[in-house]
DNA sequence: AAGTGGTCTAGACCACGCA
DNA sequence: GCGTGGTCTAGACCACTTG
């Protein structure tokens, strides 16, 4: 009597694909509070505890948040500590870096062979190109060089190149981060943007994005200066 | 006729507690296979299910592996892949740094106000000190100040301090690590170890290692050199 | 074939937040 | 008091691994 489980998935994650197919097409708005568990499970013809699974995903996922006595509710994507949670590095303070940033340059090329494999394409495929510098205060902090699979972002407003408004425009719900933390030298870009000499050591942060269902959708390549002290000192 | 909640926490949750007891104490050896679920839900007197969500939250924290099929494993936190997971610093090659370690110094010493405040001590606790250099080949890479809380390591041995072996030894399970990355200037120690002027730019790593209940194992501070260009150029 | 973990069900009761 | 999510149960069946 239980349902055909034609992809050979579990019924579960089925549901939190279509549940979350919902968030992403914007049916529930961020904010929104949705149907209980028992109404759900009935809408969707599973057991409630099936259905209780199934979002219990979706909250591990940062998707919603459940309140006991409450409800369960749409998060919303762009908001500070959500937006934020993937980037590592931060501050004197301990909070995620607050300066100005400058998206210098969009353009759109075909991926290159170390685009095509972190972001899983196939090498040729097109690609934007975003360039952006990070500031704090007058000085330029951090150099960044953002590549995105084309056929995600059709088009790339001028307006806001934050990832996570560009995600939530185009439907897409980030999942996880894998984040590279090592020691480089600067290329010849980040050291005109960052005004250093070109091989000077940088802090490279090599991040590939990814959408909850694991496809890549933002390479970033960032090169962070360290030709002077910011932060508070050691003890 | 269900168990008495006498703690107020939900009995998956005692029962996980018991669980990761038997294999802090080491009646469960790393690569052993456990009892299966009904067996020891029947041990303890609680449904399957419940069994089961306590074992799922094992699971989750690394300490145990399910295999359909197989059974239940205990893992070895000494293993490569779960010792390594809360280093976030990385070689060109994208595996952990495998250099030679040595520690400079081991001493005892009262807490400072900032290693209370990280390990949750009060200022004056007995922790332990040590000193170690990291080095890639000849050349010293990264200067780390560890701290350790007195009380949950009685002794400790100049042979080893790496703190997986450390914790395994006394029965500690380490659960999260939260690692804060940023700029700064090299301490005097610092900069002598890794043969920099004091004060020159240093990578910063503060890191706050925990137990799966949450209690701070170790504070780590350790400062990177970035003098020299050691990995693959960009791009 | 037997044994394991993985999925799913249907229902009970508890703890919390609110009107 | 009512509706919500959180816990717990008892049992069925499925999928995988091994002898």
């Amino acid at each position: 009597m239980s349902r055909v489980q034609l992809a050979m998935k579990p019924i579960y994650q089925q549901l939190r694909d279509l549940l979350a197919e919902r968030i992403a097409k914007g049916d529930w708005k961020p904010g929104a509070i949705i149907p209980n568990e028992g109404d759900l499970a009935r809408e969707f013809g599973v057991s409630a505890g099936t259905m209780r699974k199934a979002l219990s995903l979706l909250e591990n996922e940062h998707l919603i948040t459940r309140r006991q006595g409450r409800g369960t509710f749409i998060n919303d994507p762009v908001a500070e500590g959500f937006a934020d949670r993937f980037c590592s590095i931060r501050g004197a303070n301990g909070k995620p870096m607050a300066g100005r940033v400058v998206a210098s340059e969009i353009t759109q090329a075909s991926a290159t062979a170390t685009e095509a494999q972190r972001l899983q394409l196939t090498s040729g495929d097109a690609v934007w190109h975003i360039r952006r510098v990070r500031f704090d205060g007058d000085s330029a902090l951090m150099y960044e060089e953002v590549s995105l699979p084309a056929v995600l972002f059709p088009a790339l407003s001028e307006s806001s190149t934050r990832i996570v408004l560009l995600a939530h425009q185009y439907g897409l719900l980030l999942g996880r981060a894998e984040e590279k933390l090592s020691i480089g030298a600067a290329s010849e870009a980040a050291a005109e943007a960052l005004q250093i000499p070109a091989g000077s050591p940088v802090i490279v942060l090599d991040r590939v994005l990814r959408t909850i269902d694991g496809r890549p959708v933002e390479w970033r390549l960032a090169q962070c200066r360290v030709a002077t002290c910011y932060l508070a000192q050691i003890h």
